[in-house]
DNA sequence: GTTAATATTTAGACGAATCTAAAAATTATT
DNA sequence: AATAATTTTTAGATTCGTCTAAATATTAAC
């Protein structure tokens, strides 16, 4: 049975190696935990004692298959709560992290496959992440940042790579949502802002910091 | 803020208190936790140290206004979750308490607020349980247990004072639950078992065990 | 290829929650 | 009222997760 704790840290280490595709460094999960590296270290000979990471000194960590297991299936957890909280409570996107990060702790498998179910099985998070199954799998989409398209590009927003409040505030102001349909206008070449028509009706600039963080699909006509 | 295992204890208190009206004792609450009576001492003094009990050594322990409003609260989740698990996810009621028993835990305010709503502002358990406002006031409701009834007095089933699967199994059997209505229609002297008519057709025999767990309204004609 | 800078691990301590065994206090029994 | 039985508390140890400070290993810089 693995502790709360255990699981936070098996869930950073599974986040850092997805997004660096190398093994997780001490300090890297030390910072992703907001703790000492000390801490992380310790931590990190008590996982590899169970066989839930490969654990060489001074080399990084990468997670056992059991390891990634217990990792996706909090990522599962996580996001399916999140789904709740937005469709059925009404929460709005930016408020539903931190209450998920509690919640994926549950342990029940029979809760999270009920769930599932009275959710209608949903593929992705209010994010626009997607929800792996229970096996573990993750759908992968067709999906680039914004500052990738080029003019007179059509795109749908289908995910945030950011999930900070703030941010996403942002675009509750600008009425952007998932779904949210737009039309490359133009593209300023010294700052890499982006101008887009909204639904057809609006016109926003964004700054790169913010159209790098955005994940559209690509409409071809 | 509260660890799990401290409310854990506020919980127990509460409960014996409420049970007994009588201070808890350090073995009654070791009994309630399965725990040592050596760890009970240990955590009354850390409980006592944040005003969170009254307690003198050797005396017995009741709650602080703030000990109390903590516990009432972990009630007030705990069956609040109960009736989403039940109504919304259609677990039977015999399979809700322990997974309730970690969801009391999660500490959102705006997540329990809006879980109420959702629910339809539910003034009762899956069991029969009132369900404390957030002020943490019960409501009280007309009631006794069948075994107090006499014959020919009719009633309905609004309650059960055992929450053991094994029990609740065994009503499921009988096709008993909340709203079932009958009629005492005899009482044997020596073991206590009564015989009720349920729903006006089927002739049912139980022990005054079970008699005894069954919390009944009159209904006076 | 040394030296300097950085990353990681070890050492030692601490708090929370638990345990067993022993001591002390309370309650019950004669 | 004295002894026996029970309950409660203390003492001392253990595990988990954390910390700071110091030591060691790795990587970068000259």
């Amino acid at each position: 049975m693995t502790s709360f704790t255990e699981e936070n840290y098996l869930k950073a280490i599974f986040k850092i190696n997805e997004k660096t595709s190398k093994p997780a460094s001490t300090n890297g999960i030390a910072q992703q935990i907001s703790t000492s590296a000390a801490s992380v270290t310790d931590m990190l000979k008590r996982l590899a004692e169970k066989e839930l990471i490969n654990y060489e000194k001074y080399k990084g960590v990468t997670l056992t298959p059991t390891g990634n297991k217990i990792a996706t299936n909090l990522i599962r957890k996580h996001r399916l709560w999140e789904v709740f909280l937005v469709n059925k409570l009404n929460f709005s996107w930016e408020q539903v992290h931190d209450i998920a990060e509690d919640l994926e702790h549950i342990k029940s498998d029979s809760l999270i496959q009920r769930l599932d179910n009275y959710l209608g099985n949903p593929r992705f998070d209010p994010h626009g992440d997607p929800i792996p199954n229970a096996e573990g799998k993750f759908m992968i989409r067709n999906q680039t940042s914004l500052d990738q398209l080029s003019i007179k590009q059509k795109g749908v927003l289908v995910g945030v790579s950011q999930h900070q409040s703030e941010f996403l505030q942002y675009l509750n102001e600008l009425e952007i949502k998932l779904g949210t349909a737009f039309e490359v206008l133009n593209i300023t070449s010294f700052d890499k802002s982006i101008k887009i028509r909204k639904d057809d009706t609006i016109d926003i600039t964004l700054s790169h910091e913010v159209s790098k963080n955005l994940l559209v699909k690509k409409i071809n006509e």
